[in-house]
DNA sequence: GGAAAATATTCGCCAAATCGCATATGTTTC
DNA sequence: GAAACATATGCGATTTGGCGAATATTTTCC
């Protein structure tokens, strides 16, 4: 990565809900209607935001029938990484941000989860626990 | 550092102009008329993007006669500071913020600077060999 | 094939950021 | 105190970004 495309990933964490939209995404792959529920933002919202996060490299789609899975796209370039990497840390330590977390837990592993992700596919997590 | 401060950092970064001001903010305390010689664009320019910085909390003044020397104000919290570390490291494996950094020690050391910077205080760089 | 569900996109509007240019402010010097 | 210098700020124009509301697109299900 060279430092001219710096500005335009800063430009991407430079928005509170791409911010939480990002820590989720750390998690591991995470379908849009489970962001809609836990940000609990209008659909488009989330979806315009999810859609700026793609075209700047920072998550990558697969679709699933009629779900789409995002995922984070890390940016090429070691330094890049270590960036990103320390910003996921901060992100982390975040109050806010962890209750994110909590709600994403509390919704993939739910008995009765909530109806907009009733039958959802789940998430799948990165370093769970078998 | 909240994460409710974090889009507001990454504003400030989110800009060519002061991503080379802090590529050289971080070598020391420097003048501005330095920031205007070795980033060759004009002085308001340079100014504003300068005043940014100083209320987003990245960048701090001090007078001095009829210059004004600017530093690096790193922004509380251990998680932040982390961030920013790993930000000026990536910048400063880049050719072109080399270059910078490469004009300042030239700047700064010349037998004859430029005209523009002839008189100003050189700049205190941190860690230099005495 | 038509309804329903999940997701994306368009549109109009408003707030904010950047820029170039001109000008103001503060400081020194003679 | 007036001129010269270093720095900051105001202004108008342009661009960009975010939002809500409505609508389009793609896929499944019956």
């Amino acid at each position: 990565m060279s430092a001219s495309s710096l500005p335009s990933l800063f430009e991407a964490l430079a928005d509170p809900t791409r911010l939480r939209l990002i820590n989720l995404l750390a998690q591991g792959e995470i379908c849009v209607c489970y962001f809609v529920a836990i940000l609990n933002e209008p659909q488009p919202k989330i979806s315009r935001h999810l859609a700026y996060l793609r075209r700047s490299g920072l998550a990558a789609t697969r679709r699933d029938g009629k779900w789409i899975h995002y995922r984070l796209g890390v940016p090429e370039g070691e330094a890049a990484g270590r960036v990103l990497d320390s910003i996921l840390d901060t992100l982390r330590s975040d109050p806010a941000m962890q209750r994110d977390l909590a709600a994403l837990e509390n919704a993939c592993c739910a008995v009765r989860p909530p109806a907009t992700i009733a039958d959802a596919p789940k998430p799948k997590l990165l370093g769970e626990r078998p």
